[in-house]
RNA sequence: CGCGGGGUGGAGCAGUCUGGUAGCUCGUUGGGCUCAUAACCCAAAGGUCGCAGGUUCAAAUCCUGUCCCCGCAACCA
């Protein structure tokens, strides 16, 4: 069955009432046309055997996923359309065109200059590639990780090394959406703490391969503690020590056999198996085991006191040496997080040249005596009252309507309509175009396989007998309370499907945290009367 | 039987695949320090790991059942 409005083919259980559309609701032809298929059924056990590997498709949860949606059978899948007038033709078929994941998936190789000239790419990264990794969004996993390992299959081509599929973010535990009006700006939020620290959070924040939520409050709270806090400020300290002790410059002497030098051992073993089992969550935990062990350090040794007593002794020089070099050990496992930030706080230790490889984590590589800038902060601190307390300070932030700090109670997603621009207020003949009419409710039924949705039959009094309207009331009222009372309806709204019933008008409820109260007037009068 | 995610100290979350002293961040309380961005350090309080059975020497982890929450399908017209 075909929709010509979705130019898309349904099957029959797809199909709304009265052979429909499930989208538009329009009447489906029956068409047939011929498509090329690719025969993804010959590939259910080669994939299967792939799958045993558990590295194929990443995290397990997502393997176990794929590999039930394989088990339960693969038909072919049609990768042409008929009179197709854009896309790629297919080759030997006349008048067929490629269709979207068939070409789009290849791009992966034929960007590589698979199958044209001879670039060396497709060879070197995919070919003899040691790594072919794919990273998705948990939505599109199924074409990755299973239609396309089986166009590799039969083309005789490698196999992805690993497919992971990564998660969504959450906004206060929400899934973002427009309507909702709970969508995080990021460009605002960059703009304003750049691009690393949001960077930070997100990696810091998610376990990856699983879902995570976006919070103004975790975001202000991750910044302030971890980069201002632990970050920020034992640059700060260090670098102001060292300035003060060695005439502005790092520590003369080098130190190899240390508390911290021992401490940095684990932290970078732990950062690299984290780092290649993508739990970079871990990865930076270990980086900051690091930085707490060297604020643990600094605090013991009480270099402030030594620069009273002694000056710029020996044993000074090789405190504020480790202090940094545990420090410059922090922000190059940083580099490849906050690329911008960490060689910020390099260049703030005396290293201009951020190193290009991560060989650089091993202990020793802090240069001495060289001149090193008067500290300014890398991560001021935000003023988490005075931000989270004034919407305007926070455009970033879809405000909730209270600049409530604590739980916010969850908000309907009613958003105002579209204000007029300024005043907010609209002219009495924009509220006239509204036909607000009594009606008095005939008959009532639950939608079949709807939570919320009541199929509401009124008498609006006019000579074409009664309308059908869907409300979503049905969580609120039960169908027998409703028969012969009398509501208002808006009767000229727009037609609309809902679970393929027709409605033909809206049914006035007050919105109580989602909840609908309907709206029935004082007293008894005609039907079709208007309201105003 | 539509599909999926989740329920772990006050808050937010790891840990569950591969059973073995329940961990992290924030917050709270008390103390310390003064180099540093009201920061940092030490200590303490706080958990029957949703519930009920089962397997086991041993269960947050494995099995069975059950309750609750949240997404999507598929909807406030």
């Amino acid at each position: 069955w075909y929709c010509s409005q979705c130019e898309a083919f349904y099957t029959e259980k797809e199909l709304g009432p009265d052979k429909s559309c499930p989208v538009h609701g329009t009447p489906v032809e029956w068409k047939s046309e011929e498509n090329v298929f690719f025969r993804l059924s010959k590939y259910q056990q080669p994939l299967l055997d792939w799958y045993k590997d558990p590295a194929s498709v990443r995290p397990a949860s997502r393997l176990n996923e794929v590999r039930s949606f394989v088990e339960a059978g693969l038909r072919d899948l049609s990768v042409s359309r008929a009179n197709l007038t854009w896309g790629i033709p297919f080759p030997g078929k006349q008048g067929q065109t490629v269709y979207v994941w068939l070409d789009a998936l290849t791009n992966y190789i034929s960007a590589l200059g698979f199958g044209g000239q001879e670039s060396g790419l497709y060879g070197s990264f995919w070919q003899q590639g040691d790594v072919r990794l794919h990273l998705v969004g948990k939505d599109i996993l199924r074409f990755h990780a299973v239609y396309w390992p089986a166009f590799l299959m039969s083309a005789g081509l490698p196999l992805p090394t690993s497919v992971w599929a990564h998660g969504w973010w959450l906004r206060d535990g929400r899934k973002m959406s427009k309507s909702a009006g709970n969508v995080v700006r990021p460009d605002e939020l960059i703009e304003r703490f750049g691009a690393d620290s949001l960077r930070y959070f997100m990696l810091r924040e998610m376990v990856f391969g699983q879902d995570a939520s976006f919070s103004d409050e975790a975001f202000i709270d991750r910044y302030n503690s971890d980069l201002a806090n632990d970050l920020g400020n034992t640059v700060s300290r260090l670098v102001t020590l060292s300035r003060r002790a060695f005439d502005g410059k790092t520590p003369p002497i080098p130190c190899g056999v240390n508390l911290l030098a021992d401490a940095s051992g684990p932290a970078v073993r732990d950062y690299h198996a984290a780092m290649k089992d993508f739990a970079f969550q871990r990865a930076l935990e270990s980086l900051w085991r690091l930085l707490a062990e060297t604020n643990q350090y600094i605090v013991t040794r009480e270099p402030w006191a030594l620069i009273k007593n002694e000056g710029d002794s020996d044993k000074l020089a090789r405190i504020l040496w480790n202090g940094l070099e545990a420090t410059r050990i922090v922000a190059t496992g940083l580099l490849p997080f906050m690329p911008e930030a960490a060689t910020r706080v390099l260049a703030a230790i005396g290293i201009q040249e951020p190193p290009r490889s991560l060989d650089a984590l091993q202990w020793g590589g802090l240069p001495v005596s060289v001149a090193i800038p008067e500290p300014k902060p890398v991560f001021p601190r935000i003023d988490k009252e005075a931000y989270l307390g004034s919407a305007e300070a926070a455009p970033a932030l879809a405000a909730e309507p209270k600049p409530a700090k604590k739980k916010q109670e969850k908000a309907p997603q009613q958003k105002a309509p579209e204000k007029e621009k300024g005043t907010g207020m609209i002219a009495i003949d924009r509220f006239m175009e509204t036909e607000l009419k009594v009606a008095t409710v005939q008959a009532a039924e639950r939608v079949p396989k709807s939570d919320k949705l009541l199929k509401l039959t009124v008498d609006v009094g006019e000579e074409g007998g009664p309308r059908t309207v869907v409300a979503g009331i049905g969580l609120a009222y039960q169908p027998e309370d409703l028969v012969g009372k009398q509501v208002v309806v808006v009767a000229n709204l727009q037609p609309a499907k809902l679970m393929g019933i027709e409605s033909q008008g809206m049914v006035l409820a007050a919105s109580l945290d989602g909840k609908p109260v309907l709206l029935h007037p004082a007293a008894e009068v005609p039907n079709g009367t208007r309201v105003r």
